[in-house]
DNA sequence: CATGGGTAGTGA
DNA sequence: TCACTACC
């Protein structure tokens, strides 16, 4: 893959925190805004500024009663406060609701941050390249475009349109690459401001360094080309200090060594140079980018790798005594929960490690800073009480200092911040709660599911996945539905020979996904179902003959045990094979599957060259001339753009299969939640006098994938009733479960309250030494009380979960969300 | 007291 | 593993 010719775009939301508040609140459209947080202070400091109140003066940093003297009419939206804390989850929402619009447009995609974004579009710009003439490409399809050292966008591209015919020049070859970018990425924008109503700035180049540097240029709702010839322009006046990673004390380094200011001064010295004056990784890392050069790829990560939380105590606000080092550990703890059940939910994985990290005073006044991480055991329940237990007592023992004193209980020094994270997630490898899920997919296949969904407006996913393979056998299924290739061969997303390997390579190594449908369809109208183990599986097991290992199973075959070999498995498995580096898909093929790869090869060529004449055969020489130990065994995926062994190709469009079916599952679970959402707007316009009932129709919200919020996704003929806890309408034989439901809620929140008594600093009758001994120990009497709770729930659940396999009502889609979700909570 | 809370990454 | 840097 070529790193120097990529096209690669940051996405940048303009002023996001105060797009969102404008969003929430209409009203605030057009006025001067600023978001704050914790205003009692002089008003609040402001974290985000909309370019209305820029124009008047207001920055970032301020105080909320300095930005009111400069611009009088200034709306200050705040933070929400949460345990005594800022809490930026309505952010974090909206920039997920983003990144999965742009998410859209190619799965090699990096989250950056909460409202930034790198894409790496090389391969739909070459893609475009096929069917669009850049000849023809006019300003109207470039709006609010930019390109770095022309006045307009009109001489960039006129400047491209005239080179284009000659194609001397190698650079003026990439900016019509480039430009096709542009034309892609005012696409993207345009999707996300449809889709979500946010605007967003985009920088298009080379690189992610050049493109993240452009991408401020010009803002806010525009975008920003820069081609590789305009390059030592923009460095001529460019400060050092602007660019990625230069920012701070190393970039104050570098200008003072070298005594230079802006970028082009950089290029006057060797690598050997810079090498000895930094270190060789700087030293190079310099010379590069210098030269406009960064290799850095664009990783395909859409989810945070951690999840933290952290307060300061500035000055008389810093914790003296364990009861305040307590309760803020315990709220930290608490919030650390609440977003690993979201993420659960979500992104099905789990942390394995924590890392608790404060900073205390010196008594020369001086802040140090410390951190101690805790491996999870398996018997850890991943709860607030776990993560606040563990981080006192990391706490504790890291250091003799904060020992308190016992007569008095006051730590030795005052802790100035407190951080709690969690981190090294692991994807959940179902196998006992998941093994229902055979069955289930097995009811909903003896049915006569295609009826159902066609009486449905939306065709989800599952149902073509269920539908399509009539027409066609799971290889033609895979190639069509995971690499774009039309049937009529006029549209391909891959070049002719990457067709050729894929196609041979999917005879030899079928996917678990190929598998699972053809045996679907065999074995539907007999009832019955077959689950084959995947190639990953295989992988890690001993080899067997038979290339797969079937196992029958009808609906007399509840109690067997199907370890491990389940849908969700396997979407789990597939996404986790592939999310992390290109090197680590290296790592996972050995040197069997390279030899089988190359007798792929052999064999194909020599199929080629029987039916059709040379032409193919000397491609698929030049990938083995062009790079004899990559080219063979690796293809770039058309979907993501990563380098992929021959022999995983299959395993890789299983991940991407995977991928799209939890893309829908998501999408199904933000569909209700947005209901419910709706619902609550509703009714708070209405009645504005019932906030309690409110506050339990949050909590529902959050447990969205419940027996209730399952129950509601029911068609409307159904006799229903208006539940009088929760005033949501219940389908009549269900309500039972459904307000069962709720008293296990009500009995889990009390449990809750009693487990957790410390909720504000005035809470006077903590402190005893004997609760002092139950918060340090796991296992006490609550932990199981919560625990049998559980069970209750779960019963309940498997009691909605027998009614509803049996229910025709149900897509097999439907049916299968619910299963997931279901696996998912009651892991 | 006074830009705070939240991420990712690196080197020893 | 932890201290520290860098960025939004």
């Amino acid at each position: 893959m070529d790193q120097e010719n990529r096209v690669v775009v940051l996405i940048d939301m303009d002023c996001f925190y105060c797009q969102v508040e404008e969003k929430l609140n209409p009203e605030l459209k057009g006025m001067p805004i600023a978001v704050v947080q914790y205003n009692p202070w002089k008003g609040g400091g402001i974290i985000a500024v909309n370019y209305e109140a820029r124009a008047m003066g207001v920055t970032r940093g301020m105080r909320g009663d300095e930005a009111k003297e400069k611009c009088p009419e200034i709306q200050l939206p705040s933070v929400p406060c949460q345990r005594g804390k800022a809490d930026i989850t309505k952010y974090r929402e909206a920039g997920k609701e983003v990144a999965r619009v742009l998410q859209k447009f190619t799965a090699l995609l990096e989250r950056a941050s909460i409202d930034e974004a790198y894409l790496d579009i090389t391969l739909p710009v070459e893609e475009r390249l096929r069917s669009l003439d850049v000849n023809t490409i006019s300003t109207d399809m470039v709006p609010n475009t930019f390109a770095l050292g022309y006045n307009c966008v009109d001489e960039f591209l006129a400047d491209v349109h005239s080179c284009v015919a000659e194609s001397i020049d190698f650079e003026y070859d990439h900016a019509k690459r480039l430009l096709i970018g542009a034309v892609i990425v005012s696409e993207i924008r345009a999707t996300v401001y449809e889709e979500t109503g946010y605007r967003c700035s985009a920088g298009i180049a080379h690189n992610k360094i050049l493109a993240k540097l452009v991408c401020g240029m010009n803002k806010p709702n525009k975008q920003t080309i820069l081609p590789k010839h305009s390059i030592n322009i923009l460095y001529k006046t460019l400060p050092l200090k602007k660019v990625k990673h230069l920012g701070g004390k190393f970039g104050d380094a570098v200008c003072d060594i070298l005594k230079i200011k802006v970028m082009s001064e950089l290029q006057q010295f060797a690598e050997k140079e810079l090498q000895t004056r930094f270190d060789d990784k700087n030293g190079s890392w310099l010379y590069n980018i210098a030269r406009g050069i960064d290799l850095e790829h664009v990783q395909a990560r859409f989810n945070p790798k951690s999840i933290g939380c952290c307060k300061q105590f500035r000055g008389k606000a810093a914790l003296l005594d364990l009861e305040n080092l307590t309760k803020w550990l315990k709220d930290l703890g608490d919030e650390i929960e609440d977003r690993l059940e979201t993420d659960a939910l979500e992104n099905n994985r789990t942390p394995k490690q924590m890392v608790v990290s404060y900073s205390v005073q010196m008594p020369d006044g001086r802040d140090t800073s410390s951190s101690r991480s805790y491996n999870f055991n398996t018997e850890d329940e991943l709860c607030g009480e776990t993560f606040y237990n563990k981080a006192l007592e990391l706490i504790i023992e890291s250091s003799e200092g904060m020992k308190p004193k016992h007569c008095n209980r006051k730590l030795k020094a005052p802790i100035k911040f407190l951080g709690i994270s969690v981190g090294k997630f692991e994807d959940n490898t179902e196998s006992k709660k998941t093994k229902k899920i055979v069955d289930y997919f097995a009811a909903g296949c003896s049915k006569d599911v295609n009826k159902n969904t066609k009486s449905e407006n939306k065709e989800t996913l599952v149902d073509k996945v269920v539908e399509k393979p009539k027409s066609s056998d799971g290889k033609d299924f895979i190639m069509k539905k995971f690499f774009q290739v039309k049937d009529d061969g006029v549209e391909k997303t891959m070049d002719v020979a990457s067709n050729v390997i894929i196609e041979a390579s999917l005879d030899k190594q079928e996917s678990f996904f190929a598998k699972m449908l053809k045996n679907t369809h065999k074995e539907s109208e007999q009832g019955t179902y077959n689950v084959i183990e995947s190639q990953i599986q295989k992988d890690n097991a001993k080899p067997r003959t038979p290339n797969c290992e079937v196992m029958k199973c009808g609906d007399d075959s509840n109690d067997t045990d199907y370890s491990g070999s389940t849908i969700n498995n396997e979407i789990n498995k597939s996404i986790a094979l592939f999310e992390d580096e290109p090197q680590d898909i290296a790592r996972i093929s050995n040197i069997r599957q390279l030899l089988n790869c190359k007798q792929d090869i052999t064999d194909i060529k020599s199929s080629v060259d029987g039916n059709e004449g040379s032409n193919l055969s000397n491609q698929i020489d030049n990938i083995q001339e062009e790079n004899i130990h990559d080219k063979i065994e690796n293809i770039d995926c058309p979907e993501c753009r990563k380098s992929i062994p021959l022999n995983m190709i299959v395993q890789h469009s299983d991940y991407h299969l995977a991928l799209k079916l939890r893309e829908e599952e998501r999408q199904i679970f933000r569909d209700e939640k947005d209901k419910i959402n709706k619902t609550l707007i509703e009714r708070r316009q209405n009645d504005r006098s019932h906030k309690q009932r409110e506050k339990g129709d949050r909590q529902k919200i959050n447990m969205a994938p419940s027996i209730e919020k399952f129950v509601m996704k029911v068609d409307k003929c159904v006799p229903t009733e208006m539940c009088v806890q929760c005033g949501t309408r219940i389908v009549l034989d269900k309500l039972t479960q459904h307000l069962d439901f709720h008293e296990a809620q009500k009995l889990r929140r009390e449990l809750k309250q009693k487990s957790s008594p410390i909720k504000t600093n005035t809470n006077r009758n903590v402190g005893s030494v004997k609760r002092k001994k139950k918060m340090l120990s796991p296992t006490n009497k609550t932990k199981l009380q919560c625990k049998s709770i559980d069970t209750f729930f779960m019963v309940r659940t498997t009691g909605a979960f027998l009614s509803l396999h049996t229910s025709p009502r149900h897509s097999l889609s439907d049916q299968l969300s619910f299963l997931l979700r279901y696996v998912v909570i009651y892991r």
